[in-house]
DNA sequence: ATGGTTGCAAACACTTTGCACATGA
DNA sequence: TCATGTGCAAAGTGTTTGCAACCAT
C-alpha cells in the first residue's frame, strides 16, 4: 500500500501530472487485492468522497493502461477489469459460485510458446490465461 | 461441413425445433473456421437473404451455448465470439496486426491445473488460454 | 392446437467523443 | 500562463427484456 507521496512519484515516474483523480485511482488500484473493473471504482471514489465522472476514470485507466502503469484483464465477464501492471506476470482463479477472483503465479508456459513459434511461425508477444471453477470456501 | 439435413438432425439431436433461423445460424458456424461474433453472423445471414433480427440471433446463440452445441470465447475484445463445441479444446492465435484467428490444439496444461488443486485447493473446471503476437504472415 | 420462437421497440451496461471550463506544473 | 485534465451531455456498441404475433411439431 502506498502512501499519498510515493504515488505522487510513482505519476511523474510515468510522466502523468498528479491530478487528485489520478492519485485517488491510483491508490484504489494499490489496494485491491484483485483486478477490478471502472464502475467499481467510481463506488470507492464515491466512499471516499472523491467526487469524479465516470468518463474521467475511464480516461484515466485508459492513459494508466497506455502508459504500462496498468494491464487490462478480461475474465468472461462483459466488461473489463484492471490491475496494476507493477506486479509480475500472474493469473486469475476465478471461482463461478461466489466470484472470488484469486491470483496464480506459477506458470510455465514458455515452452508452449516456444512450440507455437515454431509449428506455427506465429510470434507470441503475450497470452492470457485464466482458471475457472470452485474455489476453496465454496467446495464445503 | 454440414448439409441441411445433418444440420437438422443435429439440433433435433439438442432437443431444439429446427427454425429457419437456426438452421442458418448452425450452418454459418459450421463453415466458418474461427469463431464469430454475432454482428458478423448478421451479416452473413444478409448475405444469404436470411431476414432475421439481431435480437433472434442473440438468442439462439445464447440457446446454443447453453446446451453445449456452441462455446463462447473472448478475445481481448469488447464482444464475445462463438464456435463450435464439436472440435476439440483448442486456443487461438491472434495477430495483432492482421486480426487473423489461427486454432493451436496442443495444450498442455494438466499439469498446471493439478498444481492449482493441489496448492490453492481450487477445483479447476474451465481454462481459457489465448495468444496473442504477430502471424506468419505479417512478419514479412 | 399450443408451446416454443420470432420481430419489434425499448431498455441496459459499458465505453467513447466533443466541447467548454478548470487546474497542476 | 497554458497545456493538460475534467465534467457534462450525448452518442455508440454489444446485449437483454417484454410482449404480441407466428410457426414447427
Amino acid at each position: 500500500m502506498l502512501n499519498l507521496h510515493n504515488c505522487k512519484n510513482e505519476l511523474k515516474g510515468y510522466n502523468l501530472k498528479a491530478t487528485e483523480a489520478r492519485l485517488a485511482v491510483l491508490k484504489i488500484l494499490e489496494n485491491s487485492a484483485k483486478p477490478i473493473d471502472v464502475t467499481t471504482i467510481i463506488e470507492y471514489l464515491k466512499n471516499q468522497h472523491v467526487q469524479t465522472d465516470e468518463v474521467t476514470v475511464f480516461r484515466i485507466i485508459k492513459l494508466f493502461t497506455d502508459r504500462g502503469l496498468t494491464r487490462k484483464v478480461q475474465l468472461q465477464e462483459d466488461k473489463f477489469r484492471y490491475e496494476l501492471n507493477s506486479q509480475k506476470a500472474h493469473h486469475h482463479l476465478v471461482c463461478q459460485i461466489c466470484g472470488e477472483i484469486e491470483d496464480f503465479s506459477q506458470c510455465n508456459i514458455q515452452a508452449l510458446e516456444k512450440d507455437i513459434e515454431k509449428k506455427k511461425k506465429f510470434k507470441v508477444l503475450d497470452h492470457s490465461l485464466e482458471f475457472f471453477g470452485v474455489c476453496s470456501k465454496c467446495q464445503k
